[in-house]
DNA sequence: AGATATTTGTTCGTATGTATT
DNA sequence: TAATACATACGAACAAATATC
């Protein structure tokens, strides 16, 4: 567990990081190990303190590892959270143009696989989370803020299918998705009214979805689910032109 | 351009580095605009040398700042490169269970939007490099190292769509998915051979892929590619059950 | 090509904060 | 409460890289 510092083309922070990384793999390491605490670590790559800090803040931020304070704390092997990696992405995003038109052409073509491949995970618990949250969007909104969590509450529909899916490839990327759109549905609910229509139209659909999961019926979700997105990218135009993409780190 | 340490919840680094993002979004700061450097940045924030330099390495982590030395050097704003972002998703998915069928049950979606996209952008060097990627799969492999390069080739072949989409989100999943198989492709070549008949059904599809794209006939580039995927999906279990995923990194 | 100025990169010593026992 | 084991933060000095003259 030693560096070669003779051509030190990267910097030294850099390469214990990368070594580090390997050690987790070649040891098999799992969420929950511990690392050596930062005094060791100094010792074992021969690295001053400061340079043993840039070096674990870089996995830090990578989500690789959790670092706590005290007695039992130090570094620790974690699983790279959703949120974080979400983030990370966002920034790829940045200066890059992604309108809700890319979104959607994006979106309409994972939603109804995503969907149609939980149905067979759901359990009772998320069956209900479903109902609940078309309760949720089932009232008439009776203020500008009420809106916008239902327009949130759409989303984190979608959202629940994406935590059933046995497919974490497909899940990560229509969750993406998700707050991405919901990041500009924020934003647009600040300059537009919503239309009573759109919110009706959603609901259908949710209710169509939410019997056919029950029923356990895929085929029938996916073509709901796609007949769905078909409408919603219909009038997702209207959410671009007013706000600026952003990173998601706020 | 003043930060609250009041309450530090979190760590002084990462306030200053999400106070500094804020400030990048605040002044529309773009690609090649500079940053006060580390001393400076220092004075700014009322931070000491190794506060600020974990707060840069952050940046850097992301991939939103490049820092260089010298005169005229210091922190640089930065469009995050698609290797850095494609490395940091990659962790997220050490931990899960990411096997070819879950891959393919995402590429045979998106890979056909992407062709047919990207047909009207693909310029003569575009074209030129198709040609030239199927060139080079077009002959008998004499060694197991060209046998390799090749499948790496035809991976190459599917990125030249994706570098050509005006999509950024779709163009960066199928690139994504492409690198990930890529590295699967890398191991199983370690351990098998390589099947000559799916080499020449691989090329056979790549050549009508071209000319329908010469043709700018974006449907049949669609239809095309969906078939290729398919056929592609019914010999990739084989790639699995031998490779582990990996850090992308190495 | 070489010297120099500028800027980051690394180290050490020390002090403080925080969570566990 | 006190002792302990950690991370977190500061400051000064020195090393290394690089653009410019």
């Amino acid at each position: 567990m030693s560096v070669n510092f003779d051509v030190p083309r990267q910097k030294r922070s850099d390469l214990v990081a990368d070594e580090i990384k390997r050690w987790i793999v070649r040891e098999r390491k799992r969420p929950g190990d511990r690392l050596p605490n930062e005094r060791e670590l100094m010792a074992l790559f021969g690295v001053s303190k400061g340079t043993m800090r840039e070096c674990l803040k870089s996995l830090e931020i990578q989500g690789i590892i959790r670092i706590s304070t005290g007695p039992r704390g130090g570094p620790m092997i974690a699983e790279v959270p959703y949120q974080t990696s979400a983030e990370l992405l966002g920034n790829y995003f940045y200066f890059k143009h992604l309108d809700a038109a890319r979104l959607y052409q994006v979106r309409r073509l994972l939603e109804p696989e995503l969907a149609a491949s939980a149905v067979p995970h759901l359990d009772d618990a998320a069956l209900a989370k479903l109902a609940h949250s078309i309760e949720r969007c089932a009232v008439k909104p009776s203020t500008p803020e009420i809106q916008r969590e239902q327009r949130i509450e759409e989303l984190r529909f979608h959202d629940l299918f994406a935590e059933a899916s046995p497919n974490p490839l497909l899940a990560f990327n229509c969750k993406f998705i998700n707050d991405l759109l919901s990041r500009k549905v924020v934003f647009k609910s600040m300059y537009m009214k919503r239309q009573e229509d759109v919110r009706l139209q959603n609901l259908a659909f949710h209710r169509d979805i939410y019997e056919a999961t029950v029923a356990r019926d895929a085929e029938a979700v996916r073509r709901l689910m796609y007949e769905h997105m078909v409408e919603c990218e219909a009038h997702a135009a209207q959410l671009d032109a007013i706000v600026e993409t952003d990173f998601l780190k706020l």
